[in-house]
RNA sequence: GUCCGCGUAGUUCAGCAGGAUAGAACGUCACCCUCCUAAGGUGAAUGUCGGAGGUUCGAAUCCUCUCGCGGAUACCA
């Protein structure tokens, strides 16, 4: 990457600079640089900070800084020193291999190993089968599924899961809710208990049961039923889980048991008031947790235990789960339960996500249990899938996302993923113009296209970029540089989104991305009688659909052709 | 009470392993199509970074306190 590079020559220079004891009282370079982009373009495209060596040096930043550049030789690139910055400036060669970088990588651009292969399991959804999806739901589904695509292209070996809680109180209750609504549908009147499932969908469900002949048992009938349709909006949805995971093995294989018994050797179990007790404040947790109820059955923990068990014993190397930010107070009983059991709970990383609130008619509704439920079905239904995806994905899952129904489904500027979506439109639509015949606007003359099919394959083949710089037009190439810049940003992008687990930084980088590019649209012809500037400039459109097509991949969005 | 997240422009949010004049989008106002998608672009206005202390050459960023908003504090899942 261009910033570790300019670190490197920084660093390079600033030891050379000590050993010939220019740089005051430094004895050795300690300090660890950072390049990054000034703020203010004027200073250059990259700078890196040399005022933490002022400390050791005892010299003022400036000095330092000039000191340090004596020892630079610039290839490709113009230096300028403020106060304690050396700023970089790239020239035109340096911007040419960025390019050819990317038509030479093509979807492999921006791909690295920081992961070295390391097995991840990611947890998320993991909703009871119930009933549909709400549109909290629609948020760790976009989460999850984008950051796997991102771990996996940073080199991690990713096993994405759903865990079903098919086992609890909530399947019986299920059951009950289904049979009443059969008896509805036969006519007969049923009295609704408070804690029935109410919801209109299980009445579709119960004429299903009726139609086929009513054979299995309401729970198992329900159960079956809400999977099959959660399964289909995942899978419409673009996420795509490599397993689905059931409750009810664990029981079935004893394995929830055995968790218990071990748990016990390891002395960490007691009973008090007829229930059997997990001591988790042996560790982190601030009171103790209940394993088996004083009715005997076996809380939503202690199979939850089980399963993390599962899945080290699979050998996953390390575990994410995806959780509601109203589940904070369940991690450190979960740590506790992974240490108790001899794994190391720093191989659980829990991310925690604000919740959804939906804002309709520019009035909130908040996703309260009581309050009407708007489902992920009815939104993706509404909004479409592309629009629902980036939408859950553009914020941080740090801060509350207000979903504004109204304006994801507007189809102009003001709704972003649009704007992104239709910069790759552009570019589609650019490189096949290039080599499309043409008519002369005034003579009605047919003319030929300004490049033939074959050049252009052949441009994009070989990766080799021919000018695509006017000197003479200060604003078209300022937008190319700046333009190609943004183009070598993704892999730092990519990096952050990786190791932050942040897939918002990609739908901030592609805004930004799809913002150059029309940027320099606006002020750059492409097509023109200048062949060789058609040629390098169609090598660039061609390397920003790449990028953002990219980007649209690990966000498992579309990238639309024409729009 | 304790724990977690958040308080930055009219609005939604970036920035928070401390660094150069605090950014973007939307909204507002004024502009730009004979020619590759105007579903686009250019320009203007907009801020006591919730408040108070502290650490530092330097704080939106780190520490302490404080105020406000949301969430969690189950023998529910």
């Amino acid at each position: 990457m261009i910033k570790d590079f300019f670190v490197n020559v920084v660093k390079g220079a600033a030891e050379a600079a000590c050993s010939n004891k220019k740089l005051g009282a430094a004895e050795k370079i300690s300090a660890n640089f950072v390049c990054e982009t000034p703020k203010n373009p004027e200073f250059g495209d990259y700078s890196v900070n040399v005022s933490s060596l002022a400390r050791d040096a005892k010299m003022a930043p400036p000095m330092i800084a000039n000191a340090i550049v004596e020892f630079i030789k610039p290839e490709n690139y113009s230096i300028n020193v403020v106060a304690g910055f050396i700023n970089f400036k790239l020239e035109e060669g340096f911007l040419k291999k960025v390019v050819e970088e990317i038509l030479e990588k093509r979807e492999e651009y921006g791909k690295m190993n920081l992961g070295k292969g390391k097995k991840v399991n990611i947890e998320y959804v993991s909703a009871n089968p119930t009933g549909p999806f709400h549109i909290g739901h629609g948020r760790w589904a976009a989460l999850g599924s984008s950051l796997a695509e991102v771990l996996k292209f940073t080199g991690y070996d990713v096993y994405q899961e759903f865990y079903i809680n098919d086992a609890g109180n909530q399947i019986n209750k299920l059951a009950m809710s289904l049979e009443l609504r059969v008896k509805e549908l036969k006519g007969e009147t049923v009295e609704w208990p408070e804690d029935a499932y109410k919801g209109d969908y299980l009445i579709d469900c119960a004429k299903r049961y009726i139609e086929a002949g009513e054979k299995e048992a309401y729970g198992e009938f329900a159960k079956k039923d809400m999977l099959r349709l959660q399964k289909e909006l995942l899978e419409k949805f673009e996420t795509n889980f490599d397993c689905f995971f059931s409750e009810t093995t664990l029981y079935k294989n004893n394995e929830v048991e055995k968790c218990v018994k071990a748990l016990e050797t390891a002395g960490k179990l007691y009973e008090k008031d007829g229930a059997l007790w997990f001591r988790t404040t042996d560790y982190t947790d601030d009171q103790d947790r209940v394993l088996r109820k004083k009715d005997g059955s076996n809380t939503y923990l202690t199979a939850d235990i089980a399963y993390h068990k599962n899945k080290f014993d699979r050998g996953f190397e390390h575990l994410i789960n995806i959780w509601g930010a109203d589940h904070h107070g369940y991690i450190p009983r979960m740590k506790a339960s992974i240490d108790a059991l001899g794994y190391d709970s720093n191989n659980l990383e829990v991310l925690l996500g604000q919740l959804v609130n939906i804002i309709q008619n520019g009035e909130a509704v908040r996703m309260g249990k009581r309050k009407k439920m708007v489902t992920l079905d009815e939104l993706v239904d509404e909004v479409g899938v592309d629009a629902t995806r980036f939408w859950m994905l553009m914020r941080s899952i740090d801060t509350t996302l207000d979903f504004d129904v109204d304006l994801a489904k507007q189809k102009n500027d003001q709704n972003p993923v649009f704007y992104v979506q239709y910069a790759h439109a552009r570019c589609c639509s650019i490189l096949r113009k290039a080599s499309e015949d043409r008519l002369d606007t005034e003579t009605g003359e047919k003319l030929p296209p300004f490049i033939q099919k074959e050049e252009l394959d052949e441009i994009l083949n070989s990766a080799k970029v021919s000018n695509l710089f006017d000197k003479d037009d200060e604003k078209s190439y300022e937008a190319t540089r700046k333009l190609i810049l943004r183009l070598e940003e993704f892999k730092t992008t990519v990096e952050g989104a990786s190791r932050m687990r942040a897939p918002y930084l990609l739908c901030k980088y592609a805004s930004n991305l799809a913002y150059d590019f029309h940027h320099f649209y606006n002020f750059t012809r492409v097509l023109s009688d200048d062949k060789e500037l058609t040629k390098g400039r169609l090598a660039l459109v061609a390397s920003v659909k790449n990028v953002l097509s990219g980007v649209f991949r690990l966000l498992k969005i579309s990238a639309p052709e024409k729009m």
